[in-house]
DNA sequence: ATCCAATATGGAACCGATTTCATCGACAAG
DNA sequence: CTTGTCGATGAAATCGGTTCCATATTGGAT
């Protein structure tokens, strides 16, 4: 079942099909109609690595992120999908789990698969592996990482007011004593955001308490133990900003298990904005970080520097927006605090 | 940068750089070393189309799943691909977002890059597909629908089993009215679980209320607006089983805005068992069913149909079971209900 | 009527691997 | 010393498309 086959059904040359198949002009619509006749007649399917090795383009993009298991990631794959498809492209997903050896043997599937880009939304890169895919001239765009350079584009998030906003919140609500619980430190993006909480606390004139900031690891189960630790201390935060949302959500469950209510012993803010986050209980007051817009950015930088030689690496930013649910609230009154309830 | 190449260097036949990539025994110690070096100067990657061409095993698995937005489904990716892995095989992830249509496309792509199995974990399969490629002697694994035949194997969830357990579970704790939230009726995996409770609350000599069941959408949003409708009803259930934990969690929701408390109005019973319900406000009870499980055997029994072509399709049977936490409880103390919290 | 340009189509080389089959050399047996 | 056997290697066909280049055909201009 081959393009022979159908070559000969149609009584065509196989230069013929595979221009019809690929909407060459140069082909009479009565011509063209007999081999679309051939093609279903006979259920033929093109092969694609033959495709790929005779054009040389593989319409495929690679997109490699850490952990498909938070949510922050489905909703990205989902959105750069829905791209990719509108431009006719299919979508390679590897997974690093946060592991830079996973990371070596993602490069290698990518280089292997002749992809026609890379988006790399995951930050446990190394500098080699770059290399390694730059000097093949694979297009790369980067979130939040990585220098832009001749044909790498960067998508940097603009935490500074992502977070400024966040932290405004929190101290007109009257919170001075904020924590805040991180990604894992070997993370360049979990240092890239713990970095923009602490400069965001020094600009706002508060006081920075690096008791009150502690280390968890992007998931559930490490905000709930941050968290945990967080509230043994004999100085507790009143709110509380987290990395990302998985984060806070596990930490919320540290507060319930303490007698402790959110918003009103606690205020927590989270980072992301999932899904899920509006369907917490409370819901969840976090920092919006649109997939959609950092899938749509993504893949169109990766599509114009293959397409258009000439296109250059670019440099974008994605400005975080604050959403205010129910997790956040007043500090409690205490010694006639100015903010009661 | 291609086997040729590497072939000069090493100064001898592509065929043997071939051998020596893909571990032939015919290769002398000493030339296989001298390969390898040139391999790693010229940092050669061999093309995998190339390879597939050549010789006709992609290494290629796909999976086919409904949403990868559903936490279900990213779990089973990640078992699935680690399975893989382990193989030294890749996977093809295409998910249909529950649209027929999608499908189509789905299964295009695992035909034209002819994958060497496809795992099909969605129910909203057509006949016509199915032929399609069964046809074309690919190795196929459904999970609990399609009927096995000759290289179709199937995995059966012993639904029957699991909501037995839950509907068991509550009555033990005196609820009689049991409300369901059921998946959109047009899946068939809904309608199979939907029969499941009804059945089994018929089993238990309990009275079917049909005014008590609710359909969602398997998402969170269906979820809080089909326990919204039930909550408005004249008689309300004192329990809810859902058709998955999405659903629940969606439920929680709506059940907590109404000012209502879980388990102390209203017990809460989900299904799947996701990662999410041991961190939700209180703990989900639900009906686990093991993603590792499913796609170990989903995997393994198209791994061993493709490499062991006498293998015919397997039947295999999956027990769910009942993971009790936070969300049930004994019925609300009512006119002296028999059990008082 | 003649010639040219434009257009549709076919032939064949090519992409980069795998794999079959032939060959070569070495070593053991006679 | 010759011959048969076996193991390592190479030459070349092959997989299924794409694409360059040549050719045939058509219509319009002169």
């Amino acid at each position: 079942m081959n393009i022979k086959e159908v070559a000969r059904l149609a009584k065509v040359s196989t230069a013929t099909v595979s221009r019809t198949i690929n909407g060459s002009e140069k082909v009479t619509a009565e011509t063209a109609e007999r081999v679309r006749q051939a093609i279903e007649t006979l259920k033929f399917y093109p092969n694609t690595n033959a495709r790929a090795l005779g054009s040389g383009r593989s319409s495929l993009y690679g997109l490699i992120i850490s952990d498909i298991t938070n949510p922050f990631f489905p909703e990205l794959v989902k959105s750069f999908e829905d791209v990719a498809v509108q431009f006719g492209q299919e979508v390679l997903i590897a997974n690093t789990n946060y592991d830079p050896h996973r990371m070596e043997v993602c490069v290698t599937r990518m280089l292997q698969r002749k992809v026609d880009g890379v988006a790399i939304m995951t930050s446990e890169m190394d500098e080699h592996l770059i290399d390694e895919m730059s000097s093949r001239r694979i297009p790369l765009v980067f979130l939040d990482t990585g220098t832009p350079q001749k044909g790498i584009s960067n998508i940097a998030i603009d935490y500074a007011s992502g977070i400024d906003a966040a932290v405004e919140h929190l101290s007109s609500l009257g919170h001075t004593a904020i924590g805040f619980i991180s990604g894992p430190m070997d993370l360049t993006s979990a240092r890239v955001r713990r970095r923009a909480f602490t400069n965001s606390i020094k600009r706002k004139g508060l006081k920075l308490d690096r008791n009150m900031i502690e280390e968890g690891n992007h998931r559930m189960d490490g905000g709930h133990e941050a968290m945990a630790r967080l509230l043994d201390k004999e100085v507790r935060p009143t709110a509380v900003l987290t990395s990302n949302d998985m984060t806070a959500i596990g930490a919320m469950g540290a507060i319930f298990e303490r007698g402790l209510k959110v918003p009103h012993d606690i205020s927590l803010i989270g980072f992301d904005d999932i899904e899920l986050s509006a369907f917490t209980q409370p819901g969840l007051t976090t920092v919006r970080l649109s997939r959609q817009e950092i899938a749509k950015i993504a893949f169109r930088a990766l599509y114009d520097v293959k397409e258009n030689a000439s296109a250059k690496g670019a440099e974008f930013t994605i400005q975080p927006t604050l959403i205010e649910r129910k997790s956040t609230g007043p500090v409690a009154a205490r010694r006639g605090g100015k903010h009661p309830v």
